[in-house]
DNA sequence: CCGAATAATTTGATCGATCAAAATGGATCG
DNA sequence: CGATCCATTTTGATCGATCAAATTATTCGG
């Protein structure tokens, strides 16, 4: 590789000093035009490029985020994940941000390596995905003062701290939406598969069946089951759904893999018309024709990335102590129709 | 956040000077172990670490790899990319590595953050994915000096160009194997279900197929299937090789978006034990149990990293120009047996 | 047309580390 | 005992940029 010009080759080359060239390239306005031009001239003809690593040794940040990738899930609905970290590549380009990634063995080694990455001034913010209750990282992070946001609300305590900035989609909104829809096309029961309880995503999303329902005490208890995700409990519990004296004329599942394993039991018991819902709009959902509640991911990542930087900005904002702006975005998902429900919305959208 | 010691402090702290201080971090073995002990007890409770920034700065190497993310597909195989984009996250890390990843639109765009990424020191090397024919960005990078390898290899052109250093998955020796396998257990009419020609990829596991089919140039033309990818174009595939007067006894299809959608066409046609074998040992071929051809993406980045930095080392070497060792590794790939196959092969393995 | 105020540019110091070379301290040996 | 050699440690310079302060150029009111 040839030898790159540095900021005195280009200061030469337009007869100025090195700080004009470094005004021309951080504050133009402060520069004459006519010799903003001359400059910049130099900079094209010798394809200067400012050395990052000297830039974030004086400016003492690094315009770096962190994200750590979750271990690898077998179940389909890593995909999320996958789709948020492709998002947050794109939009962070385009603020001039880069994105560091790593991976780590649970929430202690998780932290070391923040710690590692922090200290060694790599990153100047992280973003935390895939929160749960009680976890331990959001207390470190407060504590030392590191700036972080995270995709997925507090679970349990501190519930409104303002210090702990993040952004999460409303999956109970999602799906009590869903439900609704589903009996506004003339579905009576509609039935829910979810996962156990507690567990923070999967109770909200079952709350937002329950709203919906229309079901009394009893019907609530009727009308779901309870498993872990996975295609064949998926299959299992729609078998037992449509096993019902009254079987449910429609299914609505917390997951794609759920509703995977329903829409395909449902199909073996020659009812493939059976609408079924899934949540996360996973590729498999979208490959099979299967409606699927999305989370709004372009949505998550610009709130996420304001939340950190500001409006437009590159530079990180302390985390908040006081409640003057809001530190968290809580967004709506949006169900995505395909064949799964056609029959029952009467309508025909591509798969 | 507190100020961070610097090599300065510790190097007051344990009364020796900043460069035996340096020394004990990058080179321990030229120091007494007694001056060693004392200043790394300095740099543990002062809570000491490099700035990586000033490292670089001085090193003049980033240690760092940059990472460009597909746009996103709606196809199931994306997931092959993002186990990769995981694996070399764990593996990098291990060496001391970092990840960098970040977007672009068409390998132009690509090459041009390529550039821009490199000018600035902030990346030493780069890894490619999915190289197709006529990859403008291999001859763009052999040209500039960048080095890089490429999950992929080269197609079409500079064959064997030692600088372009790749390592790929003999797709052809996976479908070859799976196909001997299907018919060792008794299958006699292997069907293939697979891409449009040119295809690199596509090309390559048809060619297993036809080697190990044991059909005759009409039998190879009847048996086969080309089609785009995808789960509803599977069925169709499926459906019309089950249609034949001598329909085929099992089916290895390119991708598991064909498997799957063939799966679902022979269940739905009253053969659900058909044994179907896709590509890419995807999530959802886990999840409903497919068998499936899986790329061994452990060794691939094991392979990639090796090429690029040595068998251990951390620091990169330069593109090669003669040669005097491999540049390229072919790695075969595995077949995981599902559901799909066991009634042929007659074992019983966990999905 | 002068001096104050403002704009534009330059100079000196610094960020935190490593490199290259020089200095120190012992051990070895004739 | 003194010269030599090797192991260990220290000093001075440097990587490429930006900050802070100083300097020079320009504009404007009176």
């Amino acid at each position: 590789m040839a030898k790159m010009p540095t900021v005195d080759d280009v200061a030469e080359a337009a007869q100025v000093s090195r700080q004009t060239v470094s005004n021309v390239i951080n504050s133009p306005e402060i520069v004459r035009e006519q010799t903003r031009a001359r400059v910049q001239e130099a900079i094209d003809r010798l394809g200067y490029r400012p050395h990052a690593s000297a830039r974030r040794l004086r400016t003492r940040k690094s315009s770096t985020i962190g994200l750590r990738l979750d271990p690898l899930r077998d179940g389909i609905s890593g995909a999320v994940l996958d789709r948020f970290v492709h998002k947050l590549a794109e939009q962070a380009d385009e603020r001039g941000l880069r994105v560091m990634i790593f991976t780590a063995n649970g929430a202690d080694d998780e932290l070391a390596h923040i710690r590692r990455l922090r200290d060694g001034s790599d990153i100047d913010a992280f973003i935390l995905i895939a929160t749960f209750h009680g976890d331990p990282r959001i207390s470190w992070l407060i504590e030392h003062d590191v700036p972080f946001v995270s995709f997925g609300r507090p679970w349990g305590s501190s519930l409104d701290d303002p210090r702990h900035r993040w952004v999460d989609v409303d999956g109970r909104a999602g799906v009590r939406d869903a439900t609704t829809k589903l009996r506004a096309s003339g579905c009576s029961r509609v039935g829910y598969i979810g996962w156990p309880s507690p567990s923070g995503t999967g109770d909200e999303r079952r709350a937002g069946w329950e709203e919906a329902s229309g079901f009394d005490a009893d019907g609530l208890a009727t009308y779901q089951v309870v498993t872990e995700d996975g295609v064949d409990q998926g299959a299992a519990s729609a078998r037992q759904l449509l096993a019902l004296s009254q079987p449910c004329d429609a299914i609505v599942c917390a997951s794609d893999s759920l509703a995977l394993g329903a829409s395909m039991a449902a199909t073996a018991l020659g009812q493939p018309e059976l609408p079924v819902v899934g949540f996360d709009n996973t590729p498999v959902a979208s490959a099979i024709g299967l409606s699927s509640i999305d989370q709004p991911l372009d949505e998550v990542v610009a709130a996420t990335l304001t939340l950190l930087f500001g409006e437009t900005g590159d530079t990180v904002r302390p985390n908040p102590d006081s409640n003057e702006q809001p530190t968290n975005r809580l967004l709506v998902p949006r169900l995505v129709e395909r064949r799964s429900t056609h029959r029952a919305f009467g309508e025909t959208t591509g798969a």
